[in-house]
DNA sequence: AATGAATGAGAGTTCATTCAT
DNA sequence: AATGAATGAACTCTCATTCAT
């Protein structure tokens, strides 16, 4: 069984600084003034990294659209990691803010959970790009140390919604047969990996797609009596 | 006389053979008892690209698991698309004949629907990898022609799982204020994505995976009564 | 908002640019200034055509006459064949344009030919490279679309010169039992040929060869009287 | 100036043994009449070579069309380089025979060099692939010192022709004011580019060329008086 | 006489990144 | 803020050749 393997895992993981938990502290370039450059910028790189992926699309492509060389994109960023870093980490900030705040608000764990559903429907929108690469490409980057802060945000949101699933099993509002962690997974996939074929301009909107899902979730496809 | 010349001309002639549907003809080597070693390959390949994903892995990644050199491979495979190619044909030809089986055995559209969300739930373990790569590089490698044939059986799929929707919405098994559509994306969806989590040694296997799913997709999560 | 944006998705999309006819558009960089530096480079590569055949040349071996690494050519051109295709091209568009501007002066039949003689053989010494790969490598080019501007340019010539041969046959200049478009394959491939043993700075210059050769061509070796 | 460049030259010739002025000394299988065989698969290869030109034709191209594998061709030759060897040298005994023949019958300059004329074209059919590897692979074949033989097979014809054109001046047969060695080098090219372009079933039959293009030679194609 | 698997060197090409200007 | 040239490493793939069977 001699394995020859090298799989080298992350091929420059130098132990970047990492913007460590999106703290989008600007690499390069700090005018002000001229951040907003730089936002246009991530935005054309989201868009290209949505649509054909993260390691098929080239620092080229991305310089091709802004209409500049690639070399002169390091001029506002250190590198290709670098972009999709402030993407997923402004994504990943906005969305963990929206769900304390939903669990701050408190409510029956039927509400909450609700309002955490609909937080993530809307997201779909807005951070489109976002969601489209944490689900394509996720499974690439995440062997890299700087985006280890997007699996512990995970995680603490993964309590979240556990806890409240299991405080509705307690107060008998939800089904004791079902197990939480496995139903929270399920409900998370679901949501997200809508990105992938939902269309802004469709028959319903994010907020109707989200009221849809939680009829479904809620009562299940099955007419009762 | 026979002449089994390629001559291929041009190198531009690029008209991909394609497996067509997943014709698995083995483009090299035919000798039956040979074809184990390819199988092999295969399969080792197949784990690189589910643990590393398609783009990420090289063909020196695939040759160095296998002990050879990665222009060895070549004996074998004309490419490293066709390996791949040869991956998911082979899941979505047995994929597809489950699903024709379970029509044909008919009955009311809860036991047709559970069937085929038994059948997914099945193929987790053994088609693993072949999960992995369609949730993972689906979007990378639709664009080239040689897969499309993925996505007519998908559309074919798709056509098979609405229909039942529908009978069940006629039949008033299933509400009728859930479009079908959507319905099925994201049961769809839900299922395939548990690969990127699911653990065959965990406290479900897959057979419990699926149960639970169903429990929740007829009925929700909610107690009724 | 000038979108320079390749965005060639899949890699397959073949389609060949083709310089068309030798519009010798240049790929990459344009400074006018820095076009120099490209020049340079394909001289070198010329020589090396002309000297080992564009097959056996390796685009490295062209990076190591100009002192870069490989890949570095591939910011001046994007492929081995184009490189070619502008050595080439240059060639023929100054070879047609030359030819047409003899056509264009008139004259007899025979001072017509003189002058297409005297221009293919005055192309020799500037254009020795190009000459070369068409004599070597021509079999091996032609196979590839893009150069099917070649093709077409050649016949283009062929008919020129026939329409002179037929012309000079009817005003009683040539003989009449010479076959024109043998004669005129003959007198091309002849010259042509010369490029693989003149050497400049030998005992006739390219216009003293021309000399010798239109005196052959139109009265033979033999004497007369 | 620092040129790093490689320009290895030959890559492999590691001193072969070389068929010596085409001894077609077969190395390998010797059964006499399984040499049959091994002359099939020569023919078969010389068509390729011919049409693709020897670098672009694979080892296993030559194997395909023989419905074997590409190892199994040096059961019969030890390397892709004396297959071409033995084509090349079969022809350069026969032409060389032919001309000294033609030489030890005698006759006038004149006569003698119609004799030699036509021998270059009677050998256009049954050596056409040869020549064609002489017309278009020569340039990369004569770095390999194996194929030394061929150059001197050269030099001696070239004596011979000039041998006979000076008779011819001498004797006041042909013009004084033409040089020898050029006349000879365009006369030689001249027949056998021909090979490029020249197709048997058409007007005129190599003899036919063979006449026309003597009537050229010997008396231009200017009419006279 | 041929197979089938493999070698090993090298091919053309890509691409994130650097840096002097 | 951007250019343009280059690096260096890696990539997929090719191919003449070897050799045990």
């Amino acid at each position: 069984m001699t394995t020859t393997s090298k799989d080298n895992g992350p091929q420059r993981s130098d132990a970047r600084t990492g913007t460590g938990g999106g703290a989008r502290r600007r690499a390069k370039g700090s005018s002000a003034l001229a951040s907003e450059r730089r936002e246009h910028l991530v935005k054309l790189a989201a868009e290209l990294f949505a649509k054909k992926g993260y390691q098929a699309t080239t620092v080229r492509n991305i310089a091709d659209e802004a209409g500049i060389l690639s070399g002169s994109l390091y001029h506002h960023f250190d590198s290709k990691e670098s972009i999709v870093d402030e993407i997923l980490s402004s994504f990943f900030n906005e969305l963990t803010a929206a769900n304390q705040a939903a669990l701050e608000k408190g409510g029956d764990p039927r509400a909450v959970i609700s309002a955490l559903v609909r937080i993530c429907f809307s997201t779909l929108v807005p951070h489109r790009a976002a969601i489209m690469v944490m689900q394509n490409d996720w499974n690439y980057l995440k062997q890299f140390d700087r985006f280890d802060y997007l699996s512990r945000s995970e995680e603490e949101t993964e309590r979240m919604w556990i806890g409240q699933i299991e405080r509705g099993q307690e107060t008998d509002l939800f089904r004791s047969d079902i197990d939480p962690k496995l139903t929270y997974r399920m409900i998370r996939d679901t949501i997200w990996v809508t990105v992938r074929w939902f269309q802004p301009g469709g028959r319903l909107d994010a907020q109707g797609l989200a009221d849809h899902y939680i009829k479904v979730l809620f009562d299940g496809i099955s007419v009762h009596q």
